[in-house]
DNA sequence: GTCCGCATACTGGTCTGACCACTTGACCAC
DNA sequence: GTGGTCAAGTGGTCAGACCAGTATGCGGAC
């Protein structure tokens, strides 16, 4: 039996997360006033600060927004919001959305192409053997999460190499929607991590800094999966 | 002369941002500890909530990892962080980094012609006229800066019609480091914002639900101006 | 001498209650 | 109408206290 660290819940951490729930669930609409600070802390039974730190923070994330003296407001997270609610819109109340796994499929079908050309311009000393570091990994490992992981290793060394601050922190927030849900994705990527060839072929067109090799490896790395996922979850939101 | 609703600095802003600037100036590395929040406040010369706000927002952003009843130390934000740290990392003491614009510049030249593609393939009633109509304030702005939002407000649409999640919050987050520097960036985007037939040709394919005319006249549009820019940005690196 | 265990002194987590700063809207004088 | 005034409600900030966890070093058991 494998033990996980146990979750605290923190009291601003609980609030932040309910305020967020209503924003995005649509209970609390774009343009209502969220009740006072005050109103809050007494209906939640916590403390104002506590109820502060939340609002704070859902400020931060511009999903709300504050005004000295006048009311909070609940702001359209799908044109303010950035990339860092991704992970809170995939998995909600415990459930996978399959809409926005799509959406994340199709984003890493378009961007990692253009990452690994930028990867295969720049090229990079110690690129080669880390990448071949991760393919061992990823040959070794029996375990479908451990090879989930070793892949993700090996797209961080290619992040690495396209030397591209943008790039890299859009990785850092996929990564970030990713893995939470990484343990029940495993099994349906599992085909992907099993192609050791086609990463192979990425790893060469990298070394041969050739962008166009290194663009058409990966996408005929990344294309099954994403293609039989994207087909499913359509089949899915039919039905 | 235009007015300017004027800006107030609150208490928590001033302290995260003075973490914040140790944080990616790289006067805290990756690894050191904090001062506890109490040091803090006394240092600051603030109360501890307003610390414990700025400290709390830090570690939403992932910038740095809170351990209850241990210290508080900086993560390496380069691996942790989200892509809505890239406002803080574009315009750095009121000084734009040439590095971080150029990966966006890339980041946007690489992406841009997917969304159009999913966009394409998608379609939608209402698209067209709302591209028009950006277009026509496109042509009908003088102003260098309204252009530039009239341009952002012609993606926008094209984002929408994409119909992904997160290409939305992606578009989001770049917009939010793009427009504090609007007005600098308007002179150097001109050019761009002024090719009207490129933008019509865009509107087109997509019109013809053509994905692969979308990709290709979008790469048309951006890739002049993007092409002139990074250039400038490399002989000025050089230097 | 080594190692375990516990007191202790730190850290962050939370609360209370107060006061300041700002916005809003109603009311009043002009 | 226009502008001034005021009261009520909101967010902004503070001080100080106590709870809850973590690190550390000292002592005693072996």
């Amino acid at each position: 039996m494998p033990l996980k660290p146990v979750a605290r819940r923190l009291v601003p951490d609980e609030v932040f997360d309910q305020i967020l729930s209503g924003v995005v669930d649509g209970e609390l609409a774009a343009g209502d006033n969220l009740p006072s600070e005050r109103r809050l802390a007494e209906v939640l039974g916590v403390s104002r600060p506590a109820v502060r730190e939340a609002i704070q923070r859902m400020a931060q994330a511009r999903l709300i927004e504050v005004r000295h003296g006048g009311a909070t407001t609940v702001r359209e997270f799908r044109r303010s919001a950035g990339l860092d609610l991704l992970p809170q819109l995939l998995v909600r109340n415990g459930e996978l959305d399959v809409s926005v796994a799509r959406s994340i499929l199709e984003a890493r079908m378009a961007i990692a192409p253009e990452v690994a050309a930028l990867a295969a311009e720049r090229g990079g000393r110690a690129l080669y053997d880390a990448l071949d570091e991760s393919i061992a990994a990823l040959d070794a490992d029996d375990d479908p999460v451990a090879r989930q992981r070793a892949a993700l290793t090996f797209w961080d060394h290619v992040v690495d190499a396209a030397d591209s601050v943008a790039f890299r922190l859009m990785f850092n927030s996929l990564r970030a929607a990713y893995e939470p849900a990484l343990e029940a994705l495993a099994v349906l990527m599992e085909a992907e991590v099993s192609a050791l060839e086609a990463y192979r072929e990425v790893r060469a067109a990298l070394e041969a800094r050739d962008p166009d090799a290194a663009r058409a490896a990966t996408e005929n790395l990344l294309r099954p999966a994403t293609a039989t996922l994207i087909s499913a979850i359509h089949d899915l939101e039919e039905s």
